[in-house]
DNA sequence: AAAATCCATACCAATATGATATGGATAGCA
DNA sequence: TGCTATCCATATCATATTGGTATGGATTTT
């Protein structure tokens, strides 16, 4: 039983006759006798009642009808799915974020115009810091995040650059910092600062650590925070100052300022766009496209 | 995408390589290899990510291979059920049967051995006189009937000889017939008869009727009867006597006797079973088989 | 009785499928 | 860092399957 002499026998049943049948699939009569005999030979009963007006079915005849065509209806559905699937128009993303980057207009464009472009793939979001989200990548937990690194991703990840993102004071809205802006770090020595955990997004730490090492700059820290929008909040209560991603700037928080420094804008904090090596469905191939062409 | 191809592409997932696979359905690996390429070329999407320790599956292919796993069983499932069709293991037999041969010993075996044989086959029985049962038959909805008729079946019939039935002389328990039967018809000239309509039964009341012409009989008549059981009832209540078929003496009715005539005996009734001609389903050709081993 | 259909068979051509030989890529291992 | 084993891909040839043409037998219609 084939796919092919499914489609010959449906044809020889909606005609009514081996011969009819032949012209409307396109092959000659004796080639589409041969394989109704072919057919009933390999499912080990008749099918056909031949008359010299045609053919009638057997009561087998009549049961495959109805399974046949269910079957060879399926097989376009499930080429129309595959085809779907396989050019990512349906399917399933997992996308970690940042909660600083949600706020990145660059950012909340991509994930609107990828839900327009494509309505029918569900796009999972979920606001994880970097370090974490490097570990649910690598986990299979994600399929893509947008998270801070520096060039060195490890084995099994690839990642593309979206922004240079660097670092700013942000200082509460009734400090006297905001009337009288410091120059440089120096001049905050004696202020107290907010900081915030290694653990959540190591390389971003890092980095900034080790920036201010080459400053000598060793900040008075008197609070640590979890993340950006606590260290926020802490800063509107007025618990101290803090420096944070710039990003953070696009969104602008009630009681809180944010001052450039030069120091600071020096200090270079590239974002990714990072993904499982060597696994790039259909679906994540669309979003990196799109991501691409969004962040120029 | 063809079966043979579902089959293989199963392999491939299952045992995680082409190698491996071509191992399992006894096929050189090129060959699977470019089955594999055709059946991505016929979706129009790929299926399997290549690397050097063999194959993983796209989202599309995961997608495929519980459809095709799903596929084949229905594959074999159908080439199972269309073995029971058509070996006449599963369907459906509408019979026909006149409710004096319910009562035959022969007729209910035969349907009792049927069922035992066949118990998945849904045999339904319909008990009607031979004139409507020959009606159906034609009309299609009988697919067989046991009734009598003459030698010359109506052409679109076909049917097989199980009996040769006669007549038999049915009087009221307290008929004085009883204790000094009669010899010959003459003798009941002048008894009240009651008759059947030649509607519900052509054949046999034109048998019937030639066969009391020959004898130069003409019964008085001074009732009429729907069928057998309902002429019996009322010989029972001492409406009359009546000539009946032999075989309803297989079963005893209470309030009547049963009287062997020399000439009634010798009017041939045969019982047959009948079916459309040239539309032998297996179910069908199951029955008669069984019929006409049962009938010697 | 002749013509028109329809299905089946016989035989040949075209296409599809599979086998063998071989090469390139990669992971595991010394 | 080579070496080896493994795996997939390609090229080429053989075989199996499928389809075409010619023809015949059976049956219904004219």
């Amino acid at each position: 039983m084939e796919f092919r002499q499914l489609e010959y026998f449906v044809a020889v049943v909606e005609t009514g006759s081996i011969s009819a049948a032949s012209r409307r699939v396109h092959i000659a009569q004796p080639a589409l006798t041969r394989q109704m005999q072919l057919l009933e030979e390999g499912l080990g009963t008749p099918l056909l009642d031949r008359h010299a007006r045609g053919v009638r079915l057997t009561v087998a005849g009549r049961m495959l009808y109805s399974e046949a065509t269910r079957l060879l209806d399926e097989r376009v559905d499930i080429k129309a799915r595959l085809l779907a699937l396989g050019s990512g128009q349906t399917g399933k993303l997992s996308l970690g974020v940042t909660v600083t980057h949600l706020w990145v207009p660059e950012v909340a464009k991509l994930m609107r115009g990828y839900r327009e472009r494509y309505p029918q793939v569900a796009l999972d979001v979920f606001t994880l810091l970097s370090g974490p989200q490097l570990e649910k990548l690598q986990q299979g937990g994600l399929d893509a995040g947008i998270l801070y690194h520096d060039d060195h991703v490890p084995s099994g990840i690839e990642a593309r650059l979206l922004q240079r993102d660097h670092l700013v004071l942000a200082v509460p809205a009734s400090s006297s910092w905001v009337q009288s802006p410091p120059r440089r770090l120096v001049d905050l020595a004696e202020t107290e600062f907010i900081w915030g955990y290694r653990s959540v997004s190591p390389v971003y730490y890092d980095r900034m650590v080790a920036h201010f090492a080459r400053l000598n700059f060793e900040p008075r820290v008197v609070q640590y925070g979890a993340d950006n929008i606590t260290i926020l909040s802490m800063i509107s209560a007025g618990l101290g100052v803090a420096i944070v991603p710039a990003a953070s700037s696009s969104h602008p928080t009630p009681g809180v300022r944010f001052i450039e420094l030069e120091e600071l804008t020096t200090c270079d904090m590239p974002l990714w766009l990072a993904w499982r090596a060597g696994e790039v469905s259909p679906v994540l191939d669309n979003f990196i496209q799109m991501a691409v062409e969004m962040f120029v």
